[in-house]
DNA sequence: ATGGCTGTTATCCG
DNA sequence: CCGGATAACAGCCA
């Protein structure tokens, strides 16, 4: 369930399970997710820790350890990214454990779990994956000023520019298609191009799509083993319960080609731009024409 | 059933 | 430097 609002909601949900509590046996089942550490490594490095806290940058996780088993230890982090289809949860120690479990540990009489399908996630003792990234979505230094000058030179489309995380983090596909429809703007539109109203109402739209998603994960019952039906990136219910929740029409423009504009009925369209798709509504989304700047 | 899609991002190349 | 293509992988859908 990986976007920034995703991690954000499964941040929340975790982190009274895991704060205070100590980390006994470590399995590991995927080792090449912990790259660059060795399994052997991070289990040694895990075992006997205690979690004291959990947090978010990004759309990583940040787990806070000390060695408990030692008299004397610095306090540590291990960084945790879902990738495409990564799920961390809780679970009682006697359920069985998930097919694609990268690893999991124990807690009293519970087991933590972090499984990814397609294994395109990470957890790692290697931080590097914090260095470039860009501002967290509601800094204050995240102004139309930095978006303009951190845009002026790139010749990007900008649906291109806000998957790269080195702008402003957190936003991801569905997002990035979310936020240029609120903001009016055509994904293709030239990052450097951007008019300075565009700037400014990119920047408010960016963070109320995401808020608005994490409110909306905030207000479902949801399954974090993601066993149950998908609602957006949330997952909730169980498999007989489809808790149907209310809102089917979540998103305005992410996965709706050929359906009718929310705002305006006309049918969105789908194009693809660095081989992702990008979904958008022409008449909403104009392509501007002045000149800018 | 075969191919084309899917929430990410590291890395390699021009 | 920048930006585009590719790769890592499993599953679902038409």
């Amino acid at each position: 369930m990986p976007e920034l609002p995703e991690v954000e909601v499964l941040l929340r949900h975790l982190k009274p399970l895991l704060t205070g509590r100590t980390i006994q046996s470590v399995h590991v089942l995927k080792p090449r997710l912990l790259r660059p550490d060795s399994a052997e490594g991070l289990v040694k490095a895990l075992e006997g820790c205690t979690l004291h806290d959990v947090s978010r940058r990004a759309k990583y996780l940040l787990f806070s350890l000390t060695q408990t088993k030692k008299a004397v230890s610095k306090p540590f982090r291990v960084l945790g990214h879902l990738g495409m289809t990564g799920r961390m949860f809780v679970q009682e120690e006697n359920a069985p454990v998930p097919k694609h479990t990268v690893l999991h540990w124990r807690m009293g009489a519970e087991r933590f779990v972090f499984e990814d399908t397609r294994g395109f996630g990470r957890f790692t003792l290697d931080l590097s994956g914090l260095e470039a990234l860009g501002l967290e979505p509601w800094d204050p230094e995240f102004t139309p000023d930095k978006l303009k000058t951190e845009l002026h030179r790139s010749t990007q489309a900008i649906k291109v520019k806000l998957l790269d995380q080195s702008l402003v983090c957190g936003v991801g596909n569905i997002y990035a298609s979310e936020a240029l429809f609120r903001a009016g703007i055509d994904p293709r539109t030239p990052a450097g191009r951007l008019t300075p109203t565009q700037r400014t109402s990119l920047r408010d739209s960016i963070r109320s799509c995401l808020q608005e998603a994490i409110d909306f994960g905030s207000s479902l019952a949801l399954d974090f083993a993601g066993r149950g039906s998908r609602e957006g990136l949330f997952y909730y219910g169980t498999q007989e319960g489809s808790a149907t929740a209310q809102s089917h029409e979540r998103f305005h423009v992410y996965d709706r080609e050929g359906q009718p504009c929310l705002r305006c009925k006309t049918p969105i369209q789908r194009i693809t731009q660095a081989a992702r798709s990008t979904f958008f509504c022409s008449r909403c989304q104009p392509k501007q024409r002045s000149k800018a700047d």
